[in-house]
DNA sequence: GATGAATGAGGATTCATTCAT
DNA sequence: TATGAATGAATCCTCATTCAT
């Protein structure tokens, strides 16, 4: 389906949330959402993300899709390759946001913020729902399952640690700063409220942007 | 049971860890570990801390000390409230020993790298089991439990307010460091290894420390 | 699923019991008795009537239609909404049934004696088999599933006023002579052997509606 | 601890229902309301009542009295033997009761109206509860239980039938109406509310009478 | 692709009963 | 007699998964 994550390079840059799926499915990186397999992904996304993974029942997924529980293992062959599916393709998703924004920056500072802002993004907006469920669900995946998504995630890993090395970030660790960042990061999803009167999502980049560079 | 959070003044400074729990069941804060209570909570804890919540079964708890799983109930109504229980447990030792460590500090400096380090501890060290429950598990918690642990969390988040005030931090939003730092210092669980022959926990906090100060 | 009672007025009169199921299953006022729906409550009713609610396991009604105990929740929801759902079939096979014999009397009296047998026939007759139920396991069903209950009554204990007060009962309060026969009536179920060589239902009715009449 | 039925004939007419408890127990007939058992046999009476035996647990009854579960079978040996001994004991207390009554009585109508609401104040009132139970938890009763009780239950019977035969009712066949009458006056535990400013119990018991005597 | 009935192992929980203290 | 911890079988119910139609 998908065959290398070099094909991403060719995803111009500055595209909406919208418009980057639709390149990506074109591309046959994303299942159409509109499809029955797509529908069930996305449903999925926001079910375990709402109600965590093991209290979402193939019924309540099946519920949302519109169809019977059973047909649903006509698209997967368990409940644990649809958790796997959705890191999937939210990996890719997030991947190609965040290489077209780290592309778009100017100097390594602005780059590491864009970093920061296209996580945060792909935690906090609709675009594709489910990027918490990375952090969240880890433990959920079979051990087969987590060594695949590990792979998609090298490139979205790779951009992340370039930033943080050119922006030069204190304590001359970068990969220790990429986990501080993770955790820090996928953690808002428990308490930052985008909707809210509040912080917005580029005023919570950049206050957590210069928090880590000095 | 117990009355109010000052009692926790009376806790003398510098205490070892069994010491610590041994002042905090004298005094009735915490449940005796070698009471049949206290033992279903330290199963509970690692268990939980292991497989998680879900994954976890009454019946694996109940192997766990030698009990079966129906005379489980004789001491908490459902499974949900041992994982309430264990987390005020976890939240009182651990507001405890915070408070020690931070007491025992120096400069302001030294008194976060302290929190820092203590709240590492608690998250990695075997002293206090069931740590990284308090934000992993956080969702499969009732909303009335949860309102129930985050009175008791109130002392605790107090300890780290204040030491990142005094501390200076950059961007000058003390509650964004704390929420960052929460979500950074519980992500280490995933991938921090302290029986690994690199990095120990006081070198991991001080690089945390110093990438979260200027 | 049905709309209203005044659809009973098209069931003619003078059917045997097994050809009323077949009008009323036509009419969708009951389930159909070769559906695994209608087995299971079929099932139910016996063994509730014969154990009771409380000593009759939800294995074992499952086991009396050759299914496995989870299957039953493929059905109803809960223990409870088999015991309500036989309540309900029974209470509108009964009305149908009462309507039919109160219409084919001829004179108020015998009107009257013939809802005294007909209520007979209900409850020790195999054709409505759960009707003591009604009675004796009232008390099993929540609230909300006794209101529902109530409501389909209606028409039934209608009939029996009416054919109370045209029979013109001694002590010229209709509603307790109907609450003394539902208690006289249902607690036959505890004595009357109808296959002994002694007493028919139609003597017992007769002798019954002499006793109640001046 | 009772010898024989016979001694009840020694219990004067028209006491008061403390009056009369406390000369049976005097006689060893029944259990000081007073001592453990006492109190645990008037609980249960209470509860089985309200709930229905199967759905009274241990725990609720020893709740009631105020000591723990285990301690119940220090006094019983089993649950089912605590049914046995208050359907025993509100036996016992309704015969004294009822011959009493039945003594008291000038003609023969009378005695069937004393009768008729000697057992009322039975159902309904609360010097003994429990009468209710004997019809509505009959078969939650093993079957030698049953027969103890019934032996017991001979002698209250008698009375019955005689103030039956005495009264002349309709229908010339005094075990029957004697059977629509236990159906027809236990079942007014359902509906009769002698707290309502509607019917008492009197004048229940006198339109009872008259709807079942010419 | 979808249905819906069934599976069957496993889940939390209940509860009468036992027994050492 | 009372306690309270423990038993252990049984209870209702859940749910991912299968499969004939």
């Amino acid at each position: 389906m998908r065959e290398s994550a070099q094909v991403l390079a060719e995803v111009p840059t500055q595209l909406s949330p919208q418009e980057l799926i639709g390149t990506l499915v074109e591309q046959g990186m994303l299942t159409d959402p509109a499809s029955p397999r797509g529908r069930l992904l996305n449903a999925a996304a926001r079910l375990f993300e709402q109600r965590g993974f093991a209290r979402t029942t193939v019924r309540d997924l099946a519920a949302e899709v519109g169809i019977l529980s059973g047909s649903i293992f006509h698209h997967f062959a368990s409940k644990e390759q649809i958790l796997c599916a959705v890191m999937k393709e939210v990996t890719i998703f997030a991947s190609a946001r965040m290489r077209s924004a780290a592309e778009s920056a100017g100097c390594p500072q602005e780059k590491l913020r864009a970093c920061i802002q296209s996580e945060l993004e792909a935690i906090h907006e609709q675009a594709v729902p489910g990027f918490s469920i990375l952090v969240m669900e880890w433990r959920s995946l079979s051990e087969e399952s987590q060594e695949e998504v590990l792979q998609l995630r090298e490139e979205y890993e790779r951009i992340w640690l370039d930033a943080i090395v050119a922006a030069k970030c204190p304590g001359d660790d970068p990969a220790l700063v990429r986990r501080l960042l993770v955790g820090a990061l996928s953690h808002t999803y428990s308490w930052f409220e985008p909707r809210d009167r509040g912080l917005t999502i580029p005023e919570l980049a950049d206050r957590t942007f210069r928090i880590f560079t000095p």
